[in-house]
DNA sequence: TTTACATATGAACAATTGCTCATATATATT
DNA sequence: AATATATATGAGCAATTGTTCATATGTAAA
């Protein structure tokens, strides 16, 4: 008596095991924060945005420039690029007619390396 | 005359930038790692998921419990734990009528803190 | 062996995603 | 001003994804 009927039903084993579930509830962060770095891997979960992050290690690049060497359409590229920019990972620099763009943030690189040390194992 | 007209066209700045361009081509790693990369962070790209591996970072924890804490269904958090089994992030342990899921590689706490500065900075 | 509990799984569905195509915008050149 | 080049963007579509619902499997207790 007393509980929440429409808060989900707790198992045997969930009572037996309060004192961590509440202890894990405790230390986990807030929603926002959760669901704001699912986002960002979510940005890293395409190959297309990857292979163009990659690139972009070297030097920047424009547009067309990507495109090439990665063999996507113009248009393709340009979509991914606002992605990318969206989630703050690249930043665009006018040139004439052309934008380059290159990496805004320092951390991608430390990500991808711990992300290929997983592959790897 | 002599290229293949199933090749993307170079733009006029693709053929100045034509050494940049090599010389990335040339970094980049193989296709199979790159889309390996993707479909790892494919994985960690929905918050749900972030939310049962965060779980773990406390402690091993059966289905049911995570399904209470993250106020989810048995049924969806079985559905997730098999996506991060496959993926080896997660590993189960039998213990009589209960499987004990952990976390079952130690980059992906250091994974998951880069993912937070690039958030939070 | 029957019953209950814990977990896994397949089908179905809505929602999201990445691409292509067509077209718009912006800049440079003539 | 007219044309060409570089990039951006909206609509449409096929493919993928995360959830729910129903049911199957596996284990323990009665």
């Amino acid at each position: 008596m007393g509980e929440k009927s429409s808060e989900q039903l707790k198992c045997d084993c969930t009572i037996i095991h309060e004192e961590v579930i509440e202890r894990a509830g405790r230390k986990m962060p807030p929603e926002e924060n959760l669901y704001n770095l699912a986002e960002l891997f979510k940005v890293f979960g395409d190959s297309t945005r990857i292979k163009i992050i990659w690139a972009l290690f070297e030097e920047e690049m424009c547009v067309c420039d990507i495109a090439y060497l990665l063999n996507l359409t113009q248009s393709a590229t340009s979509h991914q690029l606002r992605v990318l920019k969206q989630a703050r990972l690249v930043k665009p620099r006018r040139e004439g007619k052309n934008i380059y763009y290159s990496l805004d943030d320092e951390h991608i690189e430390e990500i991808f390396n711990q992300g290929l040390n997983h592959i790897n194992e």
